[in-house]
DNA sequence: TGTACATCAGTGAACGCGCGTTCACTGATGTAC
DNA sequence: TGTACATCAGTGAACGCGCGTTCACTGATGTAC
């Protein structure tokens, strides 16, 4: 039987976001040590009593804020990269998807900078994508045979670079296109791909399109 | 007149230095926040009032010891790059710095990945050597002509990546030098170098020439 | 629809301890003569 | 070389406040009949 999920009334709903919605404005700016409980709950306009209702300890709060801004760039890989086939195309996508959320929240970027400093261990989802689209790509020779492990760290670290530079220069729209046309072209030419395709993918007007399907 | 600089009296130099010993440990593992000036005290075998005399603060007290990090960082650029005018070999250098540096002392370099996050500003030392290698090989014709700019955010962070790499895995010296080898290619490649001089400079037996020469 | 009761979530006062910082004092080091 | 004095650095007790966590209570929401 599946458990009978006590989904949350409404009221908790609403108590448990604006906890969250504080503490993503908070963590954007000091590291969770320095941010008070005190000033999470005056924010979000709760009692303090009500954090410890949706949160075992200040850690794990922590950790849920992360998990949310983590969520909402992965939402938006998944609609950038929507049937696409093209391995190269999806690579793409992850750091288009960085680019434009750095761009659009640069406060909830500086977030996830932040927690825990380096990204993501080895085998999360997020990365396990990233493995299948390369793996894919040598596959179709589009890139390089090489170790997959150095090409995950290589991109995921470029993908990381666009999110980190965007988000801390607050980049406007046409900067950030820029950058990312430019970090495809030494990423992607560093894993091997051909002119051809790299002059295909980082084309301006076609990031511009993809840039534009990533909104939610 | 040059200031009559007060050079420190040896009892005071090693109480300092049992005091930065202390932090280098502890930050290795957790966050300054996270990390009580009873600790450092009680590992640096001195009284807590010390630690006053000799930092004004914490926070002043975490910035000493990035700083040592760095130091011992940038000193390991420096010979393995000493008398080496070839601007390729010379970025090369910085990644065997890192890598060389990260084996022999992960919990130090732990230490720096954590501190800001981020590296260092854009007009940093260390990066201001970058720049005008990139600008160098530019110049010479061996990388494409491309932003400086991003040339150092995607070398700078390729560099980063190795270092997080050799010492979040503690990788050993054989694997490390296969890591730095293979990130060589990606990030040269992704510049734009030739491949004659990216089989020149990757090469396991010219590396292992170049680790060696990175001791102090 | 109305009433009684159970559960769930919010509240804020209280607690207590951990930790950064201060300070008066002591002992060591260096200098003048 | 020896003595007196000044300065420098170390010491650890004391302070006090900030902050994470608890808890008894209240009000709201949902359910049974």
């Amino acid at each position: 039987m599946a458990a009978p999920v006590p989904s949350p009334s409404p009221r908790a709903q609403r108590t448990r976001a604006a906890l969250l919605d504080a503490g993503l404005d908070l963590l954007a700016d000091r590291p969770i040590d320095a941010v008070a409980i005190d000033e999470v709950v005056a924010r979000a306009g709760v009692a303090k009593g009500s954090f410890f209702n949706h949160f075992a300890d200040k850690q794990a709060f922590a950790d849920a804020i992360s998990a949310v801004v983590r969520g909402e760039i992965e939402l938006r890989v998944e609609a950038v990269n929507r049937d696409l086939p093209d391995p190269l195309e999806r690579l793409a996508g992850g750091m288009i998807a960085a680019a434009v959320f750095a761009q659009a929240q640069p406060r909830r970027a500086a977030v996830l900078l932040r927690a825990t400093s380096r990204m993501t261990p080895r085998d999360h989802p997020i990365n396990r994508g990233l493995r299948a689209d390369l793996d894919c790509a040598v596959a179709a020779g589009q890139i390089d045979r090489a170790s997959t492990e150095d090409g995950v760290l290589f991109w995921l670290t470029c993908c990381q670079a666009v999110l980190g530079e965007v988000a801390d220069r607050a980049l406007p729209p046409k900067a950030t296109l820029r950058l990312v046309s430019a970090m495809l072209h030494l990423g992607l030419r560093g894993l091997g791909a051909s002119a051809a395709d790299l002059a295909r993918i980082a084309a301006p007007e076609h990031l511009s399109a993809r840039f534009a399907a990533c909104t939610l």
